[in-house]
RNA sequence: GGUCCCGUGGUGUAGCGGCCUAACACGCCUCCCUGUCAAGGAGGAGAUCGGCAGUUCGAAUCUGCUCGGGAUCGCCA
């Protein structure tokens, strides 16, 4: 070993001993005649001192140190000198007198400095991936990511998992996600597709009698990124056969507590975690990943504001639109360009306006609201004992503001949930170091898809719909709730799950409602089903972001910060400069022929 | 595919028609310095302002296109 210690190892109780300690020049401070080194390594820092009279060749070599140098030195721990300790330092009451110095790489002066709290463009980042993870700050968030899939391991383990990996080039299916493909050599003129997520392979895996399976799966999709969404990301995956809804769930939810438990212990978790159904989640918070760390919960507000008159209000309402509000506690008093603001924000969503109603602060009694103690652009419809029973519904006190919607409800929904979120930074409505879990589930099984004028899944082909909406499925299959369930913290989705259907004829009539020919059935699935024909136990279990969970244990608001070697918006790798062109060879050997004309 | 923001020495910013022969901070280089820890002092090097085209007597500055980065809508079963 180059090294007997680590730097951030040595403190007080190590004065007197000789040690060797190897790392990076994080700071050089040259005082001629005596030179301080901090060195760096993966522990943190310590300080090194070159003393002519301790050394004089070391001394002489130590002049030409820089910056990221990698050295080795041999030396003494000595206590330092009173009133030059370092309080903010770990290392702080001690230094390393050199005897020896080695030099064992030298370097370019780095792009940027290699600090927690830099502020560098994030291809330059990139570019230097190597430099960035140099940072404390990056070092840490790695560190994190393995403490946590370590847990996972560890927790899993003992509660009896198996993990399994699985094939990295599989098949292509037309549903979900746009494929990333691989050409094959051996089949000219076909492809690979790398997995958007194990889930046929884990259910196989069923079939076959794993009854506990895990796997920290790499997933990939070849859709538009995200700063909460990479085209390579790692899930969690886990299946678990004989169990219902609620043995998964718990197993989860113990799982994450003592994930958070383990790596944030100062960290308190909800517990247990709050569980609502995807419709509570939508009258609520009008979002399915509802940010549960503060209230701002939306009121419907159709009754008291119909017939006054205002012929937006009745319109939708006539056309099976819904009339919901927000209140923005003590907002009442916002002018032009905050409401302006809002308004662009309600737009962006989908919206086509926002009415408000702004409560002055000085008033007594809203039981004796008068005229000019609000303001609203609908004011000459809104007598005092409208606006006082909007208040009521709605909990809207003096010097509020009061935001009204009114539209189709999935867009009232899009609209304030995201005035919702946008309003609860704002306001600073909830602590950074909060988590806040939370389980939406009894999921509709099936979405109407308007352009294609098609019942389509809303999650996957193999929800089990509840035993008892099985009777709707043929009639009326927007009203089956499915055996269906994400995982929700501090509004990012963090997982999503299911019992799976594991019966011939309920997944043929699931298919059929989706409209799926039996030709098109045995393409995609036939593997599947044919497992399904030779025994299969019920099973369900879930698929978990491990990115955005780190990211969020972490405290990052970007994924790419939890991710060693991450993409660019555009996908591609500024280290490696990928995607690349191939050598002519290589695509002749694929029967690949580019058409360059474009 | 759409919308928005950004691009000026190595890094981060300022400059937003002529005061620009481009400013500042950090970093870098040389020299001085025995107790610093964002060391200090003196001096110095380093950018044709992402690219192309246009407007203009004159463009870092205005316009168009383009490239790159970021945010977001669509998309992500």
């Amino acid at each position: 070993m180059y090294k007997d210690t680590n730097c951030a190892d040595l403190d007080k109780n190590r004065i007197g001993e000789s040690v060797t300690v190897a790392g990076w020049v994080s700071r050089r401070r040259d005082h001629g005649n005596l030179i301080f080194i901090d060195l760096r390594d993966r522990s943190g820092l310590v300080q090194i001192v070159f003393n002519p009279k301790t050394s004089k060749s070391s001394h002489i070599l130590a002049e030409k140190l820089r910056n990221e140098w990698v050295v080795q030195i041999r030396g003494d721990v000595v206590r330092r000198l009173e009133g030059a300790e370092n309080p903010e330092l770990k290392t702080g009451e001690i230094e390393i007198n050199a005897i020896d110095l080695k030099i064992l790489s030298t370097a370019e002066t780095p792009p940027f400095e290699i600090e927690n709290e830099i502020n560098v463009d994030d291809l330059t980042r990139l570019q230097y991936r190597f430099i960035d993870l140099r940072r404390p700050k990056m070092q840490k968030l790695l560190k994190l990511r393995h403490d946590v899939t370590h847990e996972i391991w560890n927790y899993l383990s003992k509660k009896d998992f198996v993990q399994v990996e699985t094939p990295i080039l599989i098949k292509s299916t037309p549903e979900g996600a746009r494929d990333y493909v691989v050409p094959s050599r051996l089949h000219p003129g076909k492809f690979y597709a790398l997995p958007q997520s194990p889930q046929q392979l884990k259910q196989i895996l069923m079939v076959s009698g794993i009854e506990k399976y895990f796997q920290i799966a790499h997933c990939f999709r070849d859709e538009d990124l995200r700063a909460d969404r990479q085209p390579e990301h790692t899930q969690l995956d886990l299946e678990m056969s004989f169990v219902h809804q609620n043995d998964v769930m718990d197993l989860v939810e113990d799982l994450f507590s003592s994930i958070v438990k383990k790596v944030r212990p100062e960290v308190k978790v909800t517990d247990p975690f709050l569980r609502i159904t995807y419709e509570e989640a939508i009258e609520r918070f009008g979002s399915d990943k509802p940010d549960t760390r503060f209230g701002l919960e939306l009121k419907t507000i159709s009754n008291v504001v119909s017939n006054l008159g205002i012929n937006v209000f009745d319109n939708t309402l006539k056309n099976g639109g819904i009339i919901r509000s927000i209140v923005l506690p003590g907002c009442g008093e916002y002018g032009r360009s905050q409401t302006d603001d809002l308004i662009e924000l309600s737009k962006k969503s989908g919206g086509k306006g926002l009415v408000f109603i702004g409560l002055d602060h000085e008033i007594n009694s809203l039981d004796e609201l008068k005229e000019d103690q609000y303001r609203s652009p609908l004011k000459k419809f809104l007598s005092p004992n409208t606006v006082k029973n909007i208040c009521d519904i709605t909990e809207a006190n003096p010097g509020d503001l009061v935001l009204i919607a009114a539209d189709q409800s999935k867009v009232v929904s899009n609209v304030l949930s995201s005035i919702r979120s946008y309003m609860g930074k704002k306001l600073n409505l909830y602590k950074d170091n909060e988590f806040n879990f939370v389980w939406v589930y009894d999921f509709p099984l099936f979405e109407w898809d308007e352009l294609e004028s098609r019942w389509i899944p809303a999650h996957h082909v193999f929800s089990s719909p509840k035993n008892e909406h099985i009777k709707y499925l043929e009639k009326e299959p927007g009203k089956i709730k499915a055996e269906l369930y994400d995982l929700v913290c501090n509004g990012y989705e963090l997982g999503s799950g299911s019992i799976r259907i594991h019966d011939r004829d309920i997944q043929t009539r699931v298919f059929n409602i989706i409209g799926y020919e039996k030709k098109d059935i045995n393409e995609r699935f036939g593997h599947l089903l044919r497992a399904f024909d030779f025994g299969a136990p019920p099973h369900g279990g879930m698929g978990l972001g491990l990115d955005r969970l780190i990211m969020i244990l972490g405290g990052q608001d970007n994924i790419r910060d939890v991710i060693a070697f991450p993409k660019t918006q555009t996908a591609s790798d500024p280290l490696f400069d990928s995607p690349s062109d191939i050598e002519k060879e290589q695509l002749d050997e694929l029967s690949i022929f580019l058409d360059n004309e474009e």
